[in-house]
Order: structure tokens, then C-alpha cells, then sequence
DNA sequence: CCGCTGACTGCGG
DNA sequence: ACCGCAGCCAGCG
């Protein structure tokens, strides 16, 4: 698990917007690798970050995250369905082609002042 | 090298 | 809707 491919989910996972998320799988499918991948980094960096804004392709989370996640997604905005254990994709997935231009911009190198 | 374990996904029963 | 399964792939013992 090489640093880059951290750097690039994390910045991915940065690029979502409040109260919008999108799957592993989107992630995976931005910064090119598998969803589980994916999964894999959150686990170890994706404290750092708001996690809570990436959900499994259907909007859930897996259990032990969902405590904590409700509460975010309270202050967000991002109503919670008990019965699908998250959300409706349908309603708060990120619009995929601004978030990857999000995601292009925060990948811009910054100007370096020289 | 082998097997098991995930913050996954899509399909089939 | 729920469950299992195969494919997925990195990490660990």
C-alpha cells in the first residue's frame, strides 16, 4: 500500500461535498483501484477525513461506523434510513462528474511560489 | 506459499 | 429482503 494511492483516496474522499456521498466503488473507480482497496486504506487513514460521506454502492455502513456517521449526517442534512442501515444513494450520491473535477482541482499541484 | 480477514460489489436463489 | 457466493486484492501470521 503504497503512500500515492493513500494520498489519492483521501483526497477523493476530501473532494465530496457536505451533506453528498458516493460508494467505495466510485472512489475506487476515480483513483483506480478495487473498492475493497479502498476499504482497506479508510480503515488505517480515513480518520483523517470525513469518511462518513462514503458509503457501500447500496448507502450503508458497516455497523460499527454507524453510530458516529448518524450524527454527522445529522448535522449534514443527510436524512437516515434505519431500514437500509444508511441512506438513499439515489438521493445523496455526490454528482460524480463535479466531484471528480473537485477532485482533478485539489490534485492541481499548487502554485509554488518561486 | 497458504489461508483468513476485511469500512466491497454484483448476481443468483 | 435476506443470505450465500465468487471475484476482488492488500495485509498478516
Amino acid at each position: 500500500m503504497d503512500d500515492v494511492a493513500v494520498e489519492r483516496v483521501l483526497r477523493a474522499v476530501e473532494a465530496v461535498p457536505p451533506g453528498r456521498v458516493v460508494s467505495y466503488g466510485d472512489v475506487g473507480a476515480l483513483v483506480g483501484m478495487g473498492p475493497r482497496q479502498v476499504g482497506s486504506i479508510m480503515r488505517v487513514w480515513g480518520g483523517n477525513v470525513a469518511w462518513w460521506r462514503v458509503t457501500t454502492a447500496s448507502g450503508e455502513l458497516a455497523e460499527h461506523l454507524r453510530g458516529v456517521a448518524a450524527e454527522h449526517w445529522a448535522a449534514e442534512g443527510i436524512l437516515w434510513a434505519p431500514s437500509r442501515r444508511g441512506c438513499r444513494m439515489a438521493v445523496y450520491r455526490a454528482d460524480l462528474a463535479a466531484w471528480a473535477a473537485a477532485y482533478e482541482e485539489r490534485n492541481r499541484t499548487p502554485p509554488t511560489p518561486d
